[in-house]
DNA sequence: CTAAGAATAACTCAGGCTGAGAATAACCCC
DNA sequence: GGGGTTATTCTCAGCCTGAGTTATTCTTAG
């Protein structure tokens, strides 16, 4: 043990291998009715022609947050007043000695969400950028680690829906309990009772707000013009809006 | 924007400024019915003198978890059994620029948990260590941005103790209802109802489950023998435990 | 133009869970 | 033995949830 404090004693960081911070950025939005997550395509190795979220180095100066806005605007293209409504959540940090062949690596993974965007703007540094459907993530190669982040940050959105107003940052200003609902629903993977959802999203304080308008038409298949409601000033759901139980996950 | 992406493919971080990564520990225990965290006093600059919390730099090959782990170990003494019972997590990541005024110092704080613990070992490297009760810490003068640390991994521990069994961890491996009531109470800051308390721990699946035994006498106050549980097989407490609302922290 | 189909919104109802209070019984200390 | 304390169990009203139903409005097919 005493060894052990003399080793930390001299310990300096700067006397060894150089070490790498990053920011990996897992931006979720729906788009055609599917849960899609921004991916690009490594153009360079390790990992060349793979696909992986969007990062990089995490610059002198620059803050953790910022930095991740930072990935995420280069690779979207979107800027000013768009961006500023885009909501980041810090993730999670992985550090794995071995997660880059490169060199030691810690990534910061920040959680992004966003109503519908638009195609990404293919011609960044990093080469062909585009949305994939969470579906048809499993026959993609991913790069490094970034599978279980994805998960990971999955698991956090599925988890925030439940307790925060996270939802209503998918849809657009102004929505319907019925795009609300479509939202959970496909965040969530499976269909919700209308009636019960309509009942609890009206009764949660501050989740959402009247406009006193309604839609132009009806659905598209038909049905009556359906009210239109703005995000309400909750920061929290009280009582949550809870997953069904799934057992399996409980033990 | 061309010369945004000129700039990132020539960006090299081994040709910036060194940058470090520490691991922080906020430990929490409760003793003497108090919620407590393990604290340090630095011995050297910068903030000689000031109080914080353990931690130090990852070692190249080591994993971030395994080095939350070791300066864990290194303050309390704690080794072997008895530290693979302490519970572990990752809490969030801290990068400001700032933050530490020798170079960029990012820090991935880790969370533990563990019941009554004994007093550190003081004489490890990093001069005194000891537990601090909480209701203590506004008047104490902490390092970096450790208060700011604390009070993120506080709030993350009060509410992993409704959807979590987590509360198990700050008692011995056989308890009394009393006594897990006692944790939630502490962590929460707020006395709960005994009666509703015991009917809803036994009724969540897999929270606890009966030894059969009873405690060898009444409290020193008096009452019956208490019955003893060992802590169940549950991952996820489902119904949750909810904490009553706090108007204040909904909107 | 009309009928069928679809969706919003509101209502009903049984069952489960919660908070609050109270009852019972076991046990400590004096 | 008596008073105070605590573990455990009950009771009961109120709220919330899941499931199903109904009235109404609107689109589309024919």
């Amino acid at each position: 043990m005493v060894n052990e404090q003399e080793f930390l004693a001299g310990y300096d960081p700067r006397a060894y291998p150089a070490v790498a911070v990053t920011v990996d950025v897992v931006a979720l939005t729906i788009r055609d009715n599917e849960l899609q997550v921004l991916l690009i395509q490594r153009a360079a190795p390790p990992f060349a022609g793979f696909w992986a979220l969007p990062g990089g180095f995490v610059r002198p100066e620059e803050d953790l947050a910022a930095a991740a806005r930072r990935e995420f605007a280069e690779e979207t293209g979107l800027g000013g007043e768009p961006l500023r409504r885009v909501h980041f959540e810090q993730l999670a940090s992985y550090g794995t000695p071995d997660r880059d062949p490169r060199m030691r690596i810690f990534s910061i993974a920040y959680l992004a969400f966003a109503p519908d965007l638009p195609e990404p703007t293919a011609g960044s540094d990093a080469g062909a950028a585009e949305w994939l459907a969470l579906t048809a993530l499993p026959t993609r190669e991913l790069a490094f680690d970034h599978r279980r982040i994805i998960e990971d940050g999955l698991e956090r959105a599925r988890s925030k829906l439940e307790y925060t107003p996270l939802a209503t940052r998918f849809v657009g200003d102004e929505f319907t309990i019925a795009d609300l609902r479509a939202v959970y629903e496909t965040v969530w993977g499976h269909p919700l009772h209308a009636g019960n959802f309509h009942r609890k999203v009206l009764s949660v304080p501050g989740l959402v707000e009247g406009t006193g308008a309604t839609t132009e038409h009806g659905g598209p298949r038909g049905g009556p013009r359906a009210r239109l409601y703005r995000a309400g000033d909750a920061r929290l759901l009280h009582p949550a809006l809870l997953r069904p139980a799934r057992e399996e996950n409980v033990r």
